[in-house]
DNA sequence: GTCTATATTAGGATAGAC
DNA sequence: GTCTATCCTAATATAGAC
């Protein structure tokens, strides 16, 4: 699995080869039919498995009694640091969406509980109700939770995914793009709060 | 080249099929190799024309000499027009350049003039003083350019790449998304510049 | 469970008629 | 230029020994 793991990260489904995964993991190729019966049994087990690790984190630190503006710090902290650590992921799991979309099934079973039908994940209700208090207090101009969770993984998860355009064309090389991704794991919880001051 | 186009956004390079292309082109599955000998040449003829057709605007806009806010309104508003019109095309590029890095160098070459050998490509110099003349003024907190295309161009971008995985765990179906992208038109300029604010 | 050897098929590419 | 028919290779999948 750890593998199968790697290749699909690194090749997308469509361009990962049962012989590299094979390779990779140091056995025989018919072994991983012995043991997956078939690619795309394999390349299902290796999503799954990747998107359990996205979003559970998320929700759960979303879904917390956390104050909002703390809990959005701890939010892109943690983004910013897996990221770092798995940079290949977002390309991987937007490549199998586009043409996999059924596949995303599997990210709504992550940020609900089982057997909960409401039709808004439970996450966002507590941070649709933070945000309305604070709009209350004065502190935060309105926004619909539904952009405020759209603004913050697009900032956070975006520049992995798009790695190399934004390289190209902020003319980064490796190096520029770790310093840059340093810079931001500074500054961008200051610059999404200060979006949504009144 | 149209059928081409439609196909390799649909199914990824690796997913696509000279059939299916031929098919959706009318013509038979030689006539495609006569004209571009092989599909590795006819995926990269896609691309460029793909590549050509994103950055181009936007170098263009934020090269001018309009006044930084407007400008930034500007390029939210042209950009969420257009990926509302070709919503697949973000998915396509980032799968792209996950598996072709190197293919990073088209986009490379579009926003900047042919020749120019500069470290930052022009349009990045021109956001860059801008951002200074307004530090200075008092009307933004200094942030980095390449912070602030990168911010921009997340915000644009990313809701369309990752649809199916927003639209799952935020429990939209497709008219609530595009209800959702109603609202970011509306919204994510302002949003975008209290970031900035002092 | 793990291997070697082999079957099967899909799909990119070409030959050659028209 | 456009087609039909065919080749060839790469890659998934299976059979069967150990």
């Amino acid at each position: 699995m750890d593998a199968a793991h790697r290749v699909f990260i690194r090749r997308g489904t469509a361009g990962a080869r049962m012989q590299e995964i094979a390779d990779e993991a140091g056995v025989n190729k018919a072994l991983l039919h012995y043991y997956f019966r078939s690619k795309d049994r394999l390349a299902d087990a290796v999503f799954q498995r990747v998107a359990r690790g996205i979003f559970g984190r998320l929700s759960e630190a979303a879904g917390s009694d956390m104050e909002l503006d703390d809990k959005v710090r701890q939010i892109i902290a943690i983004y910013l640091e897996q990221l770092s650590k798995t940079p290949y992921v977002p390309g991987y799991v937007i490549s199998e969406l586009n043409q996999h979309p059924e596949r995303a099934r599997q990210f709504f079973d992550a940020v609900r509980p089982a057997g909960d039908g409401a039709a808004v994940p439970p996450f966002l209700a507590k941070v649709a109700s933070q945000i309305k208090a604070k709009v209350r207090a004065g502190t935060m101009r309105p926004i619909a939770p539904q952009q405020f969770i759209a603004n913050l993984v697009s900032l956070c998860v975006f520049p992995f995914a798009a790695r190399p355009m934004l390289e190209a064309i902020l003319g980064l090389d490796e190096r520029a793009f770790k310093e840059f991704i340093a810079e931001r794991k500074a500054g961008l919880a200051d610059f999404f709060l200060s979006g949504l001051r009144p």
